[in-house]
DNA sequence: GCACAGGTAGATT
DNA sequence: AATCTACCTGTG
């Protein structure tokens, strides 16, 4: 294994924030993304497209990584690092221009994560995990993904992999496009392989189709989401805040919901009023907002608020 | 044993 | 147009 280096920025881009260990765990496990699995001592170890790595924080609150492939070339690892701070670093965003100064709530949010930040994931990984969202827990999303690129995803690294322990990527849409439903289902998706194997077809039919979702604009992007079966607004949302750096995305999921009743008064509001308050009062970078107060949210109820 | 889980879509009122 | 339900399956 090759020793732990800094995650630092280079000079054309933004510097991390430093994180605490709970917002590292809130950002890289707290259902943004389905791949990262937490080792003691606060390290992380995951991945996304073809990279796997380990993360920890120094004791001064800076990210560290290392990568996990035996083969790896100096390059490779180059190339791993810089991808790594393009994912980490997300959409550039800005939380001082969030309404934070008059919402008192949103502010606690905020001081509660301190640095939390949207990722930049592979859009087409992105769509798979929210796919496979739908009434699910994280842990039980997680499986999912585990399975699907154990299974059926193709081994990441120099020459294709280097033996049984080597990482597995996520199968890629064309991957998935040749696996059946049956298959699919034994993955324990349930009735989600069948959105999932739809979206495979649609997509191997439709060469491009993806890309040209993932640089729309998004009211048109999230209007071509919405057309494959299992995407509604809230998944499409999802995808294209977490895969696609939108922070005008709003997602509504069942803690915003709750949020908004508890903490904004706005009880049994449907979901597509909700959003359109999401975007009116947060404004921009409402995706950025949603996270802070989902993160809270789920804080609050695990300490039984 | 049974309700519930980062929803969606089709049926029913 | 709003409300109800089926859809899979692991977890508590």
């Amino acid at each position: 294994m090759i020793a732990w280096q800094p995650v630092e920025p280079s000079r054309t881009e933004p510097r991390l924030p430093s994180l605490t260990p709970a917002v590292l765990a809130e950002l890289l496990d707290g259902g943004q993304a389905f791949r990262w699995q937490r080792l003691p001592d606060h390290v992380f170890e995951g991945g996304w497209g073809e990279h796997h790595v380990r993360l920890r924080l120094d004791a001064t609150g800076a990210l560290e990584f290392t990568v996990l492939d035996a083969t790896a070339s100096p390059a490779r690892v180059a190339a791993t690092a810089a991808e790594l701070r393009r994912y980490l670093a997300g959409p550039p965003s800005d939380v001082d221009a969030l309404p934070w100064r008059s919402d008192p709530h949103l502010a606690a949010c905020i001081a509660a994560f301190p640095g939390l930040t949207i990722l930049r994931q592979p859009f087409g990984e992105t769509l798979l995990g929210f796919l496979c969202s739908a009434t699910k827990q994280i842990v039980q999303i997680k499986q999912m993904m585990a399975l699907l690129a154990t299974r059926h995803g193709r081994p990441a690294g120099a020459g294709g992999g280097d033996g049984p322990a080597s990482w597995k990527r996520l199968p890629t849409w064309d991957e998935l496009a040749k696996v059946s439903e049956e298959q699919l289902r034994a993955c324990a998706l349930g009735f989600r392989a069948r959105h999932v194997a739809a979206i495979a077809r649609h997509l191997a039919e439709n060469p491009g189709w993806l890309e040209a979702t993932e640089h729309a604009p998004y009211a048109e992007a999230r209007e071509r989401l919405m057309t494959l079966p299992g995407v509604g607004e809230k998944v499409a949302d999802c995808v294209l805040l977490f895969g696609a750096g939108r922070l005008e995305a709003f997602p509504v999921d069942t803690w915003i919901i709750k949020a908004m009743a508890r903490r904004y008064g706005l009880d049994a509001w449907k979901p597509a009023q909700i959003a359109h308050f999401g975007r009116q009062h947060f404004g921009a970078q409402a995706g950025l907002a949603q996270q802070y107060l989902f993160a809270f949210e789920r804080a609050d109820a695990r300490r039984q608020g």
